[in-house]
DNA sequence: CCAATAATTAAACACTTGTTCATATGTTTG
DNA sequence: CAAACATATGAACAAGTGTTTAATTATTGG
């Protein structure tokens, strides 16, 4: 099956959104450090256990995680060593200082 | 101004959440092989000057993109070098086929 | 089988967001 | 200045999304 440029990007832009949402965010960076259980997850996030399945379950749609039941519980881990590599890079972005010599142009505030 | 971890997280959101929209990522992928003024990256993507300059807005609020005027139009450039690395390296991410039928890989290393 | 724990799911709501259409701002040229 | 071109902005609307609360489905143990 040969994917469309478009239907990569498409697929890219579903990634990143999935990315994109700090609770997700933040469950991603849980499961970055090993399996773990969903009340686990919840409580290393300070989200709702009900919350934190929600967004378990779209990430899975989206193959950023891997889920494993172990018992009563579920452990989950992140299914792409991309992942890992592509936050440690963003990570740096966001890191870096605003560049200086940009000048807010009075109009262009945020 | 020193970010706490949480802040850092909020931003690292933030930069997913530019990059999670389809018409976004077209803009950000078209930019990306060098300066372009608005109208040509409309013609690019499909999207309409006016959509695309919205877009712009909020890539450049979030410092994914930089504009340059010269004489009546405005050229747009990715801001940062991260972007691409982690475009490419996402791009492989979702290049990946979908395991079929999720075999159970034997569990090697974690 | 019943209770208890763990996770998932359903429904509902508030809120955000992408898009369009219309109008305004800025810039060059006659 | 006025006209034409390029970009930006404002308002309004439809659609999508994150979150909560409540109910439901596994799974283990008495």
């Amino acid at each position: 099956m040969i994917a469309t440029a478009q239907q990569e990007r498409a697929a890219l832009a579903e990634v990143f959104h999935l990315m994109g949402d700090p609770s997700r965010l933040s469950i991603l960076m849980t499961v970055l450090e090993g399996a773990r259980p969903v009340a686990e997850i919840a409580a290393a996030t300070g989200l709702s256990a009900s919350l934190v399945s929600h967004h378990l379950r779209l990430l899975r749609a989206g193959r950023l995680v891997r889920a494993e039941r172990r018992g009563k519980q579920v452990f989950y881990t992140v299914d792409d060593a991309h992942i890992r590599s592509v936050l440690t890079d963003m990570a740096e972005h966001v890191a870096e200082p605003a560049p200086a010599g940009r000048v807010p142009r009075a109009k262009a505030g945020a």
